[in-house]
DNA sequence: TTACGCTATTTTGTATACAAAGCTACGAGC
DNA sequence: GCTCGTAGCTTTGTATACAAAATAGCGTAA
């Protein structure tokens, strides 16, 4: 059984990924229009894919459609990034402090669930992950592990709900990650370490307050970079 | 001119909004399974609108999709109830917090902004409405200018991202909303005129405190009456 | 009787073809 | 010379046709 992500997703997953991927690291920067037939050639597919990749990429935030008028690559004003960050904030913070909870609840029962069982083994493989790629300087790595253990805390939250929140947003976080990652990508992948502790231990006061900390750090180090350029 | 929304909209945004109301006013039952073929033909149209119109309700949580096996309507559990209800205080509180310091600037800096008096106009006719309903006893016009309400304060706010985000969840609300409309829908609805005053007195405090209550209030009421039931 | 495997049907995913709406550019009229 | 209208083109929206995958049902064998 080879592990997740080697299979051929379907072509309407991988040119979702792709458009994303290339709004996210700058090849199609905010205000580029965005044509169906372009993206068609261009990945050799049917416009039909192509327009539910659109639609989707519209839900996350990444791009505008207005009826026969075209899609363009959204833009992010620096205030907009700021009520993000106030909305993760609070999102993540109940993430961990319900994943601590339930923590502490599956082991207090005897045995975990297989199901939180996965969900935490694939975690410290994400973990792991970041720690490598930090030690080999390849930060371009990171942003992608960063959403994937966040989203991992709010699938070890056991709530689908927040999770299903989290995911809603998760596109529009990476794409501030990458832009800051240079600044506190090290710093902050480091952070994830005692989050996980507290979350293990079962503390769920520290397991919020750190987040909320992790958090809200990324936000200052944002806005510190950002609030002056105004692009 | 004619108000908006007495003009035809196009047939993917009609079936979605149809399907959406089928949902939330129990036509379509959690865990119905609804297959593309069988939309089409019951609205008379073609099945290329109508997956567009099923990924446009899953990004807002109404259906399930999994690949190759089709859309099921999502069910809603109580505690992930209580997890939206909870990013929503959030999330709203900033709304009205932002509404409140925005209709300040606007009378501070001489001339409010015509897109800003639009807003205040639209939110006025809204409230207008709402209380006819409840006057004639029309619960079941509630849910939705409910949720027109809520997003006209996040209109007002003037946060782009803000309003997006809480687009997104908003189809959720209205469905929990109508779910106990006869319950909390009066009460409810007049908690908005005062939301309202405050923020046009640009009392910022006191705009956030309200709102953030008038969601708690609503949570409270919410799970007193479906915590037990367990459907 | 029950469990396993195969086939047939259903349903989704994709490609191609056509219709409708919007945008652009050119030309006529003022 | 400028403006308004119109024709052509581009682009999106929708319909139909075909391919791929999954599920359900039936039959066979243990």
């Amino acid at each position: 059984m080879q592990p997740a992500g080697d299979e051929e997703a379907a072509p309407k997953q991988r040119v979702q990924d792709e458009i994303r991927r290339d709004i996210i690291f700058g090849s199609l920067p905010p205000g580029t229009r965005v044509t169906e037939t372009a993206l068609a050639t261009k990945y050799g597919i049917s416009r039909v894919p192509v327009r539910e990749a659109l639609r989707a990429l519209e839900a996350e935030g990444f791009v505008e459609s207005k009826p026969y008028a075209g899609s363009t690559v959204s833009k992010i004003p620096v205030d907009d990034a700021e009520d993000l960050f106030f909305v993760r904030e609070a999102l993540e913070s109940a993430t961990a402090r319900r994943a601590a909870r339930r923590a502490a609840a599956q082991f207090d029962s005897g045995a975990p669930s297989s199901e939180w069982w996965n969900a935490r083994k694939l975690l410290a493989g994400i973990l792991d992950e970041g720690d490598a790629a930090v030690a080999q300087n390849r930060l371009d790595l990171l942003p992608e592990l960063n959403i994937r253990f966040h989203l991992g805390i709010a699938e070890l939250s056991g709530s689908s709900s927040l999770t299903a929140l989290l995911r809603q947003i998760a596109g529009k976080i990476e794409w501030l990650y990458a832009t800051d990652v240079d600044n506190r990508g090290k710093e902050s992948w480091g952070e994830h370490r005692s989050i996980i502790a507290a979350i293990d231990a079962g503390n769920f006061a520290d397991a919020e307050k750190l987040m909320a900390n992790h958090v809200h750090q990324s936000k200052e180090g944002y806005l510190d970079r950002f609030s002056t350029e105004q692009s």
